[in-house]
DNA sequence: TCAAAAGTGTTCAGGGTACACCCATGA
DNA sequence: TCATGGGTGTACCCTGAACACTTTTGA
């Protein structure tokens, strides 16, 4: 929570710089020991959770505001990103309103408007990013998605409204090269899978499919060491991947 | 086009009413005599060509914005009405701003801020829709999808990426309850989803999917009058529409 | 040598595709 | 009676789902 005197040079610095009524939202997920992240953000002496998220700069589109924001948080450039949706309840910023009301008249008090936000999730190698907290907050990291605290605002609808559309998504484009290392085996991308759509798959067929949409490549050395039997090694065909992205799996109609 | 007095009327009005850098645009689908129509909008005095749209009130959510808009429009209340993509380039409104530019110093002017567009797709039945046109327009009405003018700012951009979300939905969802009359012939339909999609379909495959989708209710009596074998008569079945809706129709994964 | 992980193959059913045939009706 | 539109049925293939067997490797 800012001083008086924070949130009165916060609001002027935001007022000068940012558009209002606009913030941006960023559900990031990340993927580790066969457990899907999500990347939170715990306000400063305070059990409140929120998303990374952020304003738009005035003459500054969109989706670059979003990237903008992301390198801020995790240090990353060049995220895969995508929106997905708006979420525009006049009341969705109330109990944050709520916090800073009464320090600040509110044409002074750059929280106290009315934000629009627009939702982006983010799929990140969990390895490659090096979480950053922001100057409202005293923690930035990673958290298990079957482990998440309740969170403010409405950032519980938007994380949710982001996995059903990244759900949706498996079924007419490629996942993975975002959240994978560089290589990997095929049951650690089946536990992938698994891990978004909350079901086990079967193994064989799982391959199949996979190989099926040509978008993996071979290493000629399977991996060594492990106990067992040495699983081979993947990585993605960024050509055909590429494709399917723009493309699609299936036809429909 | 406004006069200098009209527009400072306009944009008194508008900075006391509306949220700034915020609009709406909508792409009207309807569907008659086997064509795919749009609902455009045409400047006064001018060959400029327009999606419907409009801004959202201060304490307005945006659903609610996007309805009232399409009202004014289309006269039409609880329109199927989808939110698709926001539309967020610092320079998309360019054009627009300077019809307007100069006429007024800018801090005045209402249309020379940037604006953020939120674009909501609908899909309505065509012959309860009377067509309005607003104070900028001197024409508002359809237009076939195959016969469309060249649209001024980005909304070239906003209706194409409004019909490939629509083609994607065909794949996961049911469309035809908002665009067909209550009662409509197994080819009326087939003929709808063959607009959409630009394409042929083959006519008994087409009639066993749709049947197999548990969407629609078969009329007893054959409609009668027309030349050749009486077709029969469906009509939806709301229960499985909406739940074919909610629940999507194939399970990918 | 054995348990566990991983690679590969086979079978079966259901759905999509491409067909052909029959019926009704007005010109 | 025939061209046309419309309803219904069938054969085939492909794909996805379910399932079994073999190989490798460290304990």
């Amino acid at each position: 929570m800012l001083t008086r005197e924070e949130l009165i040079e916060y609001s002027d610095e935001a007022r000068k710089n940012y558009l209002e009524h606009i913030s941006i939202d960023c559900v990031v997920f990340g993927f580790h020991e066969g457990q899907m992240k999500v990347l939170l953000l715990k306000n400063i002496g305070e059990e409140k959770w929120y998303l990374p998220g952020g304003f738009v700069l005035k003459r500054e589109p969109i989706e670059m505001a979003a990237n903008r924001i992301l390198k801020e948080r995790t240090g990353l450039d060049q995220i895969f990103l995508q929106q997905f949706h708006v979420f525009g309840d006049p009341d969705r910023s109330k109990v944050h309103n709520d916090m800073y009301d009464g320090m600040l008249p509110p044409e002074k008090n750059w929280f106290s408007g009315r934000f629009l936000t627009i939702g982006y999730y983010a799929l990140v190698d969990f390895f490659e990013v090096t979480p950053q907290a922001d100057r409202f907050s005293e923690l930035c990291g990673w958290r298990d998605m079957d482990d998440m605290p309740k969170l403010e605002l409405d950032h519980e609808l938007i994380f949710k409204t982001a996995l059903d559309t990244l759900r949706l998504q498996l079924n007419y484009q490629p996942i993975g090269y975002n959240l994978m290392p560089k290589e990997f085996t095929m049951p650690e991308l089946q536990k992938l899978y698994e891990t978004i759509l909350d079901k086990k798959l079967d193994r064989r067929n799982f391959q199949r499919r996979i190989l099926g949409f040509g978008i993996l490549n071979r290493a000629e050395q399977p991996r060594k060491g492990g106990a067992h039997k040495a699983p081979y090694l993947y990585s993605f065909d960024l050509e055909g991947y590429k494709h399917a992205l723009t493309e699609g799996f299936k036809g429909g109609w």
